[in-house]
DNA sequence: TCTCTAAATAGTAATATTCTTATTTGATAA
DNA sequence: TTATCAAATAAGAATATTACTATTTAGAGA
């Protein structure tokens, strides 16, 4: 999705196309994958003095629930990347090093839209994180336990 | 899963069976669904007055990472459940009103466990949330549009 | 363009969650 | 049973995230 389909689908979607909003999409795709609230606000605080930290939280929840953005749940918190840079995709944690790498897979939408149906909901974005140990952190559990 | 098969499953993966541990997933058990950390703590407080908050958090993070209890991430704040009450499932929640349902479906797991093992990745747990609008949500919005 | 209104924001306060470090403890093996 | 040690905990400090409220603004329509 192109910056401008992001805006469009933002005002689709019934959302103002505020200022913050663009200023936040812009960074998001400047900084790359993986950015906090934190690094967001920091990159848009030097131009930008008066933005508020509550509003870039506000967002990227926005953003994440409308499916524009993907949220990964780290221990030390929570990084966001634009959905439209490739593929759509979710990410593998490790529960001891925290490394994360992409999966190209995704729950897919028919499946379960009908049973969103069937309760009444109208879906609009999810969130899919798969956790377990990577490949270092095996061999070292394992060697401990020699 | 039954109470006892729990603890066996956090033995097998080589985590403690401490008595923290024993009585959050008591607690969890006895609470019911959608329970806060603070939930908990104020619950095992009363009898356990020097438990930790933290040791709390910790120890539902790591139950949700290795696939025990169930996560939903609300505005308000992350809820918990054992996931054993009943055939695993996730959530749908409204992004207007917060609403949490039911959804009978999760992402099989052998669809991405090939892809996790492609990247030397063990797969543990996962967290699956999908976000939408419930009914009263889209009359309200419709009604507003008139 | 001007007005109007619901939605969005800024600033700050309040909570939620995680981190740090000294101490304790479950599990293993002698 | 006892010693040992990595894992887990408690307590409190530090961050991350959300809530509250007065004010501003995007978008719709006159």
């Amino acid at each position: 999705m192109s910056k401008l389909n992001l805006l469009d689908a933002l005002k689709d979607k019934g959302f103002k196309l505020t200022v913050q909003r663009r200023r936040i999409i812009e960074t998001l795709r400047q900084l790359g994958g993986r950015v906090s609230a934190r690094d967001i606000h920091q990159a848009l605080r030097k131009k930008n003095p008066s933005l508020s930290l509550d509003t870039v939280y506000r967002n990227l929840r926005l953003l994440t629930e409308i499916g524009l953005v993907h949220q990964i749940s780290l221990q030390s918190g929570a990084v966001f990347e634009l959905a439209d840079d490739r593929r759509h995709h979710h990410h593998l944690v490790c529960i001891d090093c925290e490394k994360v790498a992409c999966i190209e897979y995704c729950p897919e939408f028919p499946a379960y839209s009908d049973h969103a149906a069937s309760e009444g909901f109208t879906v609009l974005g999810h969130i899919f994180e798969v956790y377990g140990r990577c490949t270092e952190c095996q061999n070292k559990k394992q060697a401990a336990n020699i």
